[in-house]
DNA sequence: CGCTCAATGGAAAACGCTTTCCAAAGATCG
DNA sequence: CGATCTTTGGAAAGCGTTTTCCATTGAGCG
């Protein structure tokens, strides 16, 4: 029994082994507790079933669901996958494709908001492009400015019509609360807000934009920016439901009543978030699904070698968060 | 310019290379994009800088805030992780290990309550002492029956000083709404409460110990039949969080009011549900900071070479969940 | 019965690195 | 000024696989 034998019946040839040699070689194999190496065998074979996925934070349930999305359909297409958490730091998920590139990972899934940072994407598009070149299938799953296959929410479209709906149950009377000035997933949502908004003949000046971190205590905190500078608004619309979970303990920790005394609405359904009271305004996103269509975008080439971009739409849901009771 | 020498300056080498022959590698370097194959570089150096990171469910904020913890010292570490949801399925998670030893890599960290199912514990046990024995380090979060470095949450202890303040708190007819029935954690935290209970002199009969999925619907569930089955009880206890808010959103649905009619708790006080109302009595638990100590275990061994286990106690919180009213 | 061909085993080259070992060249020193 | 160190560069061996290429064997067939 040579090492090619075993090689062979151990590694999943096409070649055929015969029966006996075959069985000596899993005993063996059973015996001695090997494993094929398969840094090794990577290394061989010139090919890894690794697959490299980025999120700003796996903490936070809007990566955690798409991530969990993408590692199902990574788990059936017998891909490892290396997870990193970057902060929404620009620099750490350029490191992090550089070392993806250098572990020669077949495929990489980037989640989440792209920056206005020009540089940061520059460098990169630059770093993907070469990665790519030698092989490597990339998908995004944020906005198409990279290249890539991208999994895109219509950010904008979604809070238009969630500012129209609004709109449309009364809420004359708005305060946005942003996220992080260069993220764009915050700034698609805040200007899609303004069209729906300016479609129902309502402005919303800049001063009723207020920005602050894309977590809970970011929501917190910006409805307590937008409580102590303002008349009190009629609704308030925080660009994601963590920050509008924020916004709601705030808004509880003033005495101000949530929906008589002002609406609140959020975006993207977070799963976790369903059972917050009352019950959240939003527009959801299927995140699950996004991370599963992300995955297989980057375990399937395109049969043209066009570059593919999935809109994703979401649906405006009204709950009692924002319900019209008295006023 | 050598091979040998592109390597020591490339690879990190102790070598000293000279200046101008130094900048010149890296010079050449950046010209072609070329960079390392870190797998061919594991192959020759023997050992690599992988991380595996088991969960049961990475949508799940219990793990995927561990998880945070365990990653943000893998970053300092600069480790590259790879994770893998399980479902909760041990024999994923044995095939996970595998694939992690066939990786060489260096640590693992396993996270998540043990079962009762002593085969699959065995095997996963066998699995992991092949991987040490070859020289990597294992760490896990949850029950010390695997005979590795453990985060020990001390369950039993908090559901026990749990259920004591909550009798404390005047309240006599209890539920609890189980996990799964094999799961340790869920296990130990009901009988736990048993304990506590006991203590204060209150019996909590089998019937009053209504298990279900370890989710939020599963709590949801869990407690529609606790409504149904049973003269109202004072006190539901959910085992954790996540089921908690399924109860509450039960009971809600129901019309029956919390805490006026039924005191609700639950155990991890995940931060993403902190906003719940009422707010949710608890008994805390670090998660971040567990899963930043597990990841530090893994990486320093131990001086001795002794198991090292670090017992983890949760404080309980009584929040407005619980709070007694009229009644 | 000799020939061709399919099936299967093994030797050895290749994958892309690291590292040991040797060599050459200065530097140091008595 | 020659001998001995200390640097520093390069050749080559080694890491654990896969895979190509050849060799052997036995079956099938006219």
């Amino acid at each position: 029994m040579s090492l090619a034998t075993a090689s062979r019946v151990l590694g999943g040839s096409t070649r055929v082994v015969g029966d006996e040699l075959r069985d000596a070689v899993h005993k063996a194999a059973a015996e001695l507790g090997y494993s094929a190496n398969l840094q090794a065998r990577a290394v061989a074979r010139g090919t890894s079933d690794t697959m490299g996925v980025v999120v700003h934070d796996i903490a936070d349930p809007y990566f955690s669901t798409i991530a969990a999305g993408v590692m199902d359909v990574a788990y059936t297409g017998k891909m490892v996958v290396s997870l990193t958490s970057t902060s929404a730091d620009t620099d750490r998920e350029l490191a992090f494709v550089a070392v993806m590139r250098a572990q020669r990972a077949r495929a990489l899934v980037l989640i989440g908001s792209r920056t206005d940072n020009a540089r940061a994407t520059d460098e990169l598009r630059a770093e993907l492009r070469i990665f790519t070149r030698s092989g490597g299938r990339v998908v995004c799953v944020g906005q198409d400015v990279l290249g890539v296959d991208t999994v895109r929410p219509q950010n904008a479209e979604g809070a238009r019509d969630l500012a129209k709906a609004l709109a449309g149950q009364g809420h004359r009377d708005f305060v946005v609360l942003a996220g992080p000035p260069g993220l764009r997933t915050a700034n698609d949502r805040v200007a899609g807000f303004r069209v729906g908004l300016a479609d129902s003949g309502i402005e919303l000046p800049d001063s009723a934009v207020i920005s602050g971190p894309f977590t809970r205590d970011g929501g917190y905190e910006a409805a307590g920016i937008a409580l102590a500078s303002r008349t009190t608004p009629t609704c308030v619309f925080a660009v994601n439901d963590v920050m509008a979970v924020g916004a709601l303990a705030c808004l509880r920790a003033s005495g101000v009543a949530v929906p008589d005394d002002v609406a609140v609405a959020g975006f993207d359904d977070i799963p976790t978030l369903q059972d917050v009271t009352p019950p959240l305004s939003t527009v959801a996103l299927p995140l699950f699904r996004m991370g599963e269509m992300a995955a297989r975008l980057a375990l399937r080439p395109a049969d043209d070698d066009q570059q593919r971009v999935v809109p994703i739409s979401g649906q405006v849901l009204l709950r009692q968060s924002s319900a019209i009771t008295r006023r």
